[in-house]
DNA sequence: AATAGCGTTACGCAGAGTGAAACGATCATG
DNA sequence: CATGATCGTTTCACTCTGCGTAACGCTATT
């Protein structure tokens, strides 16, 4: 979409253009940039040079671009300080975190925690499978709520209705096969809070090759044990044989 | 700093007062707040309900901010994919966390790694202690160079004259009780990149009564021994007992 | 029931934000 | 080595963006 069309829809609902215009040298970046000049910046977000300046000006004087020593920029610290603060804010990552490596420890494959946000799901902690070949999933990735084992749980217990939604609820699980990228399989288990609300996600991912269903057996166990145990340390409550749950969809917006 | 003092140093260095300000509001939120109103948000960066709203609804458009349904914001996914976009940047995540972790396993105290952004370090990954008193880094904490061990190597292998960075360079590490904060003492060791540049340190801390100079000769041969390895791990050479180093300044501004 | 504070909308105004043009420096190419 | 392309930066006239006051309806509190 171009930068004016960008523009005017920033107008028609309320913000203020010069901002997300800013925000976009910000998003400009991918992660293979090392770092980026300020004509490449340009470039990439349609405006002119001088006005690129000004923004890197502006986002480096807060801390959120770096301009190295040949006038290139890169990422800025104050990111990392909001990244983690956003992370953070779930409270769970001391809890997560050796989940996560216990899971990957014991399958063998790569293990990921996602929360849904908005009409996505957002990879907040991974750890990589040991083995040389497996998923790797990339913290901050946003991926989409109906493909992949994690998206379907997520969106099964915010109360999607019908099939498979109304199936994952009854197994507590969920296992796909190249259902988002052919290469990978996975399967997910929701995590619980206090108010029996889903947190997120646990899952473990990896080639569809090594993943077929006699794996899913395998893999289940642990994951279930670990996601369990999750949900213990979270104030939530595990019903014995995961039977049915109705609970209360629960929004984040 | 009053609204208008920052409104006339943005522009009288060439910024954008607008990104300016609408950066305010994300740096308006602390570790401690899990949502903020919009009426503390035009409290806390000093201006009106109506200019906060904008500026909330361009950061909500960009995901840097999340609107939930009782009216107060939340930081936003955004900031988790380019906070973990700056991590990646260093591109050592793979290596560090494990190194920390058995850090923090072999010693008993918390398990730091800081890199040098402009004149202060950041703490880009931390592992906590066992123990349930411990020193607690918070990742996107910056800190001064001039205070504690981690920044004190730094200083050191950047090429900062005098003491004690001759003699830090000369020993390879430093350790300080209290210097930054009166009941931390801590220990750290440089760790190098494949050009002999410094990338960070590693650094351990926990409670002055706890880590004496005792117990800091009993932490620096893990400390040194996963410094090095982590060095190794990044192209780095070790040299035998520590000798002199004198590296030309690697500067990252 | 009255009051305080909230989020939101409307609107006129002033200056903030803009990009074309131009410059000197650096890099790439023949 | 000369030439052309591209870079980052500065200037400046213009326009329309961003602003904050005032007011509104709603909700919470006393």
């Amino acid at each position: 979409m171009p930068r004016q069309a960008l523009d005017i829809e920033a107008r028609e609902e309320g913000g203020v253009i010069a901002v997300e215009r800013a925000l976009a040298v910000l998003d400009a970046f991918t992660a293979d940039d090392r770092s980026l000049s300020l004509a490449e910046l340009a470039r990439r977000v349609g405006l002119s040079k001088p006005t690129v300046l000004r923004f890197t000006k502006s986002l480096a004087r807060a801390g959120y671009l770096v301009r190295n020593d040949d006038a290139t920029f890169r990422l800025g610290p104050k990111l990392a300080r909001l990244g983690a603060m956003y992370q953070a804010s779930f409270r769970i990552e001391d809890y997560v975190q050796p989940a996560l490596r216990r899971l990957a420890q014991e399958t063998g494959e790569s293990a990921a925690f996602y929360v849904q946000e908005g009409d996505k799901r957002l990879c907040l902690f991974r750890v990589d499978s040991p083995q040389s070949i497996g998923h790797r999933a990339r913290t901050g990735d946003l991926l989409p709520l109906d493909r992949g084992a994690p998206g379907r749980v997520l969106l099964a217990f915010s109360g999607e209705p019908g099939e498979p939604y109304d199936q994952i609820r009854r197994d507590g699980f969920y296992a796909t096969f190249g259902e988002r990228d052919p290469q990978v399989a996975s399967i997910a288990c929701p995590v619980f809070g206090h108010g029996q609300e889903v947190i997120g996600v646990l899952g473990v991912a990896g080639p569809t090759g090594r993943i077929d269903t006699h794996a899913v057996a395998r893999h289940l166990e642990p994951l279930r044990s670990i996601a369990d145990e999750l949900t213990r340390q979270l104030g939530g409550k595990t019903e014995s044989h995961h039977s049915t749950r109705r609970l209360r969809a629960s929004t984040r917006a």
